[in-house]
DNA sequence: TTTTTTATTAATCATTTGTTTAATTCATCT
DNA sequence: AGATGAATTAAACAAATGATTAATAAAAAA
């Protein structure tokens, strides 16, 4: 399974790895890629093909790191569901205030290629997951209010992941620096949890 | 203030709206949307100049209805914060549903212009509008619990935004249709107030 | 060292794409 | 009807862009 990369290699994928979550695949062109990474244009596609080849090949190394990270959390047998909360919570939000860009790669590409995306979403991993089967015997131990599983869980990646895709509105409304934004965001890692506790709790 | 376009003018900015909205600036091309709008391709730049003051039109309008339809609600003076809360979340779902793209279409926006957006959003439209007044003076009288605006303002906004940014996931992981899942979103016109009422009342 | 394979480069190709031009058609006004 | 200006069209231009080629340099194998 592991691949090895010379270091060209590497260098051009961190180059359009960057510029791709930053532009997008169509605003990007080859040349940029070519320049950022200190490499010579021909090399992209000696190495790649293409460049929607490379795009590919970053698209799905993305997405499934961003995927394999949440599911360890979500499956964990050790903790409780409060516990699953802060610490999805918390590790979504590191993610992302490191890869500020992650959302809106990830929702465009959601948008452009949903069935990509679809195939490495296996069905099972979050609606069947220890984090949601927690929440189902809640409800039927009666701590939890009755509510559809989806609902509990679309809240909960809602309340983690929009404020950064509307950052620029929360820094305007409020007149934040992009520290003072990202303080907020962690702040957050606490609250929320509090916030869906409180959403479901009878 | 009122400006009029010709028929043509039209038929360029509805196709143009389409494709933009769809696939963004950079993947549309004046051609598809000559194509489109059955215009000659020169009409584009006769009526617009150029395809990015197309798009700054488009752009501008598009985001000025999405913030007016809204601003309305926030500062009605003659309902509840309760009642706000359940118009706010139906005028929005109403307004996602029958524009899909609408969202990404923004967040792409405020990514890639974050200034253009600024100028239109008045600092005070949100932050204080009668909505947040009377949010801060529940907590005043002690029925809300003490919590920073921002928060209370951003999680609305992502409870009734985020799931039509991740419905291919929602849709994947239920095995929903389409029409299936605008019956959810409409279900949470009622849901969300009651959730929002949940996580700030003491 | 010599040979062979791999990596790198500059130059070029072929399309695509945004835009313009110059000619033609259409509508409006006198 | 004839003149004038606006609207529309086909064709072309120029720049950008993804991709390829053929030559050279570097590395590995013999």
């Amino acid at each position: 399974m592991e691949v090895k990369y010379s270091n060209t290699e590497i260098k051009i994928k961190n180059a359009a790895k960057h510029l791709f979550l930053k532009k997008g695949f169509s605003a990007t062109t080859t040349r940029e890629i070519a320049k950022e990474s200190n490499i010579n244009l021909a090399l992209l596609n000696y190495y790649f093909t293409s460049k929607r080849k490379l795009f590919e090949i970053i698209m799905l190394e993305t997405i499934h790191d961003f995927l394999s990270k949440m599911v360890e959390v979500y499956n964990d047998h050790s903790t409780t569901l409060e516990e699953k909360l802060k610490l999805t919570s918390s590790k979504y939000i590191d993610m992302i205030i490191a890869e500020p860009h992650l959302p809106t790669f990830v929702v465009n590409e959601l948008k452009n290629n949903p069935t990509t995306f679809s195939k490495m979403l296996k069905g099972k991993m979050i609606m069947e997951s220890q984090l949601v089967e927690q929440f189902k015997e809640g409800v039927k131990k009666g701590v939890y209010k009755k509510m559809d599983p989806i609902h509990f869980v679309t809240n909960m990646l809602s309340l983690i992941v929009h404020p950064f895709i509307i950052s620029p509105i929360i820094i305007k409304m409020q007149k934040l620096s992009k520290k003072d934004f990202n303080e907020m965001m962690n702040d957050r890692k606490k609250l929320i949890p509090n916030w869906i506790i409180q959403m479901i709790k009878k």
